[in-house]
DNA sequence: GATGAATGAGTCTTCATTCAT
DNA sequence: CATGAATGAAGACTCATTCAT
């Protein structure tokens, strides 16, 4: 219980949140769940936070920093703008399923201010990062002559919706690629002369 | 002190629920907010709706209840499938931006069931009459040979990630048509020969 | 609604609180109910009795005179201690078996001091009629030498537990006679010569 | 501020609960009240009993079980039917003389189904040892030829009348032994030819 | 570093009482 | 005389946070 036991309490307490945010939202998640959850005592865990903020922020951005980084990788190599599209998506779905906490990030109740402001300039790194891929696929003429930044708040808000619907329990999900798709060819049938 | 006649002063506490549930969440609301924006005395609240539960619940109903309305409406004498969907999205989307209220459509922190089950049978509904239509679509030829069922879920999670993202006070949103008119023809150029 | 109706209202009143008293307990009662019961609203109650104490206060004095006239009149004519005493006893539970509003008498709840004094005054009264009895009876060598206040206390404890016992709603109860009967007699056996 | 150990706490809390309890009764009784009576906050009564229900039963299980024990003992070397129910008796009102709390144990006010059960099955069960001695005395001819049932219930709600009336403050309380003669011999004079 | 007992402000809810009509 | 809308003080219970050990 010393050695580097800091950093590995502090990560029992981190992960014991990460589930009880998620089942309980913020409002309704509560400290003495949290520490039962990492097996320690309730004062311990503001050993290592001094707040039920602090908690739930450093969690908010971690989750972003992953994603972040998992994001950049997916796109490392792809130079072709659809695929570029369908391998931010994927990633996106990918991420959330496996993190259902993030819901979180879709979550209403955060009564402060610096997780708003946080979490925002975060959705705005991601809106443009679509935007730019839109917007290099209708500079080579791939895409058809929209406006770039109308479609990337379009696909935003679609795989928004898609992860609030996912968080929320609801059974009925569109495969990522079903997904991407129709998105790239639309709903309307091609003219085939 | 009591002139007030019933039913102005129900109006008066069910608009300030309005309010408060939309800015704080279902758990972040309280009561002491709820009757002050509607300048009456907490146990006055009481009088009208028996518990927290009931007030949100009414909220709940109500709105679903009148863009429900709306829609039918908005659908009635529509049979091009396109022109369907372009009107339901349009609705929809209008119906939020004036309701910010709705945002506890997509609210996380409902512990009580029966909110719960009126929403997701609510949400179900909604998603196969979008079904429906693109059903239909494909059936006409009008719509690419794509699964209904897919193409819907799609659709649907577009217009709830609009939906929360114009309600977290995001400032980016689509405009509805250019919304459709992505979502009808693709991304992807159309071959013009 | 005129003519003599200010009486009848104040009666209606009346034997809604001995029902809603008796059912919930002083504390346990409320006022909405007790209107309810009397069939008019809430502040008509306070056109009559100026609060829910005083309205206690008007039943409890109510039982205690009526108990008291009856015992009264059952009294009047016997002489012989046996068959008074029988006949107090009598009347106390036939009466308790009719009004378990009596039960409050005998209740818990009373914070408040008039209410308190005016029972324990009325129950020393009824204590010192059986003593009285028993007296006489000792005195004509009928009862045995036992000493009067002593009889008095068990006699009047005895009938108290009883009603006690039939208000709480358990099932057992001795009928007024064999009690009596044992009070009399005694459990040894007489020596039968 | 927390040098106090834990069980000290829970023993405070109990006691001063018992306090309480005993001079309002359980409606009127209040936690604030409770908690002050034992020098702690009010959250801190709810760190060792779940609600105040548990409170009172907690309360109501011990006074029944260290009245079931004292009153077994007693009986463990008596035969003699008469010396029995003296014992009988004897312990229960030095019990309850000891414990004004027991009144609890006649209270009207418990709305809640535990409790009331837990009573009657007690009561029930003190009520069938008494029947149980009487029947044994008169199996042997030392009682007269009584029903015991009838016998039992008449000891048993004159035992309760004196324990009420002790409760309520009221000062005249017959001596036990004086009590237990009375019943044993009856107010007629044995005829002594 | 860790505990867990303790706090006190805050939440939902109830209810005796008042008062304009 | 009667209504019933409205009040506000209180009650049970919860929970983020502190602190002696």
């Amino acid at each position: 219980m010393n050695e580097r036991s800091r950093e590995s309490t502090r990560q029992r307490i981190l992960s014991a949140s990460q589930k009880v945010f998620a089942e309980h939202g913020y409002t309704g998640a509560n400290m003495r769940l949290i520490a039962q959850g990492a097996a320690v005592s309730v004062g311990c865990v503001y050993l290592y936070f001094k707040c039920k903020d602090e908690l739930y922020l450093t969690l908010l951005e971690s989750w972003m920093n992953e994603l972040d980084a998992r994001t950049t990788d997916a796109l490392e190599n792809i130079v072709e703008p659809a695929e570029a599209l369908a391998a931010f998506i994927t990633t996106g779905i990918v991420y959330a399923r496996e993190h259902k906490e993030m819901v979180l990030l879709q979550g209403r109740d955060l009564g402060f201010a610096r997780g708003l402001e946080m979490k925002q300039q975060f959705l705005r790194k991601r809106r443009s990062l679509i935007e730019d891929i839109v917007r290099k696929g209708v500079a080579t003429g791939i895409f058809c002559d929209c406006d770039p930044g109308e479609a990337a708040k379009l696909i935003f808000c679609s795989m928004r919706g898609f992860i609030v619907t996912m968080m929320m329990g609801e059974e009925a999900l569109y495969s990522p690629e079903a997904g991407v798709e129709l998105l790239l060819n639309g709903l309307l049938r091609r003219d085939t002369p």
